[in-house]
DNA sequence: CACCTATTTGAACGCTGTCAAGATGATCTT
DNA sequence: AAGATCATCTTGACAGCGTTCAAATAGGTG
């Protein structure tokens, strides 16, 4: 019960990390901090949450000295860069799965993803955006991540019948969607959502009904103004 | 060039609070130190931003000791939902202006007018959102106001052609609208969405199309399924 | 006047992020 | 093989934080 729905596989073995300088394993005294101290971050921030998230409940969970990280990371929030840059991978590939489940509902089905796995981990979540903030820009590596979860969005609002050619209404209905997205996922536990999200039968049902509103441009006299 | 377009006017007199026991004026040694504190709170909020907001920030802002908050605060994060109340009355004020500023096209206008609001008070925007999420819920006593706020959205989207007799239909349509605007304010400033609001001749004509984007639902064959 | 209670202070605790200096150990040079 | 070099990690320290508690203070009441 305490992995939702996409808890986050601790990707331990996969993508290797080239920070070593010899190609080998172990490169120095611990064998590739940097990596460890990641996974160590995602550990306590799933078993404590992001207010117990300190540079030096890290180090302790790595097991090594508070001022460790320091030669890893200049900062803090570099370290929370490279936490929420795991999460932003996360999420891209949730959205690529929702994709590709179900072709001929993506739009809501990518949507629903998104705020799904926003919901399983909150606590990545939270990080992934307030270090986003803090930067006001998604971290920079993700930034590649991003925009390819951007497009698989372009894609699936193409599906749901947008005009490709018009780009910028394109991406205005790609970005309304995201940042709903980002919105619910944000409020969806807010308890005066409580009585729409029961009497809709269940989170699913609302995030799938928001999701409904966001994407294709109103053309209704009050906006023509 | 500071207060940019909705720079809340620090209520002094406004809402003369009615936390002191006896009626008059000065009821103890400070002369209502609570109140007091949630301006030096905005002060300093305004000032340095919501990294600064330490609880002794605040103190020292009013001339108090770091301990005397804790007579009329159980804890930090009451002084935050304090200030964050402030911050939902003001939005509430702006979004009424809002509605009723141009009543032809309300529901845009109301989202813009959330949006602005948020971005010109970026730090109080962020103190607000993050301690409603604390609680999972934004503050008791806002209730209301978020309420009355709501019931504004949705009288702009039955205005903009939703069905009244829809009950669910109108109010998934109004919390998609205000997750929307929510998402916006907090990711308007990202780097990645600066060559669109370009492309769009600035930040409102942004705002207000990714608002024409939220609203009405799609009734396209993708989401029937 | 003394009393009582609400208010405020001062000092203290454990925690945090960060830094400078020293210890450790792998790699490179000779 | 021996020594130099350098990244890595530890130790110890500093200021600042949220919070608590005993003591001091001040306003209202008898």
């Amino acid at each position: 019960m305490d992995d939702a729905a996409t808890p986050l596989k601790t990707t331990l073995s996969a993508k290797p990390v080239d920070a070593s300088p010899c190609g080998g394993a172990r490169p120095y005294h611990h064998g590739d901090l940097q990596r460890a101290l990641v996974l160590a971050a995602l550990r306590v921030l799933e078993r404590e949450g992001p207010q117990a998230l300190s540079l030096r409940a890290v180090a302790r969970e790595a097991g090594v000295s508070p001022a460790a990280p320091y030669h890893h990371f200049k900062d803090k929030n570099e370290l929370l860069l490279a936490v929420a840059e795991e999460g932003f991978q996360g999420l891209s590939d949730a959205l690529k799965e929702g994709f590709e489940s179900d072709p001929r509902h993506s739009l809501s089905t990518i949507g629903v993803a998104y705020v799904k796995y926003a919901r399983a981990n909150p606590a990545l979540y939270r990080v992934m955006y307030d270090c986003s903030r803090n930067e006001d820009a998604m971290p920079e590596s993700t930034h590649i991540d991003e925009k390819s979860g951007f497009q698989l969005v372009k894609q699936a609002m193409i599906r749901a019948g947008a005009d490709a050619n018009d780009y910028l209404g394109l991406e205005l209905a790609c970005v309304a969607a995201w940042c709903g997205a980002h919105g619910v996922a944000e409020m969806a536990n807010f308890v005066q959502f409580k009585p729409l999200i029961e009497a809709l039968g269940g989170e699913e049902a609302f995030y799938r009904g928001v999701m409904r509103h966001i994407g294709l441009p109103r053309e209704d006299p009050e906006t023509l103004g």
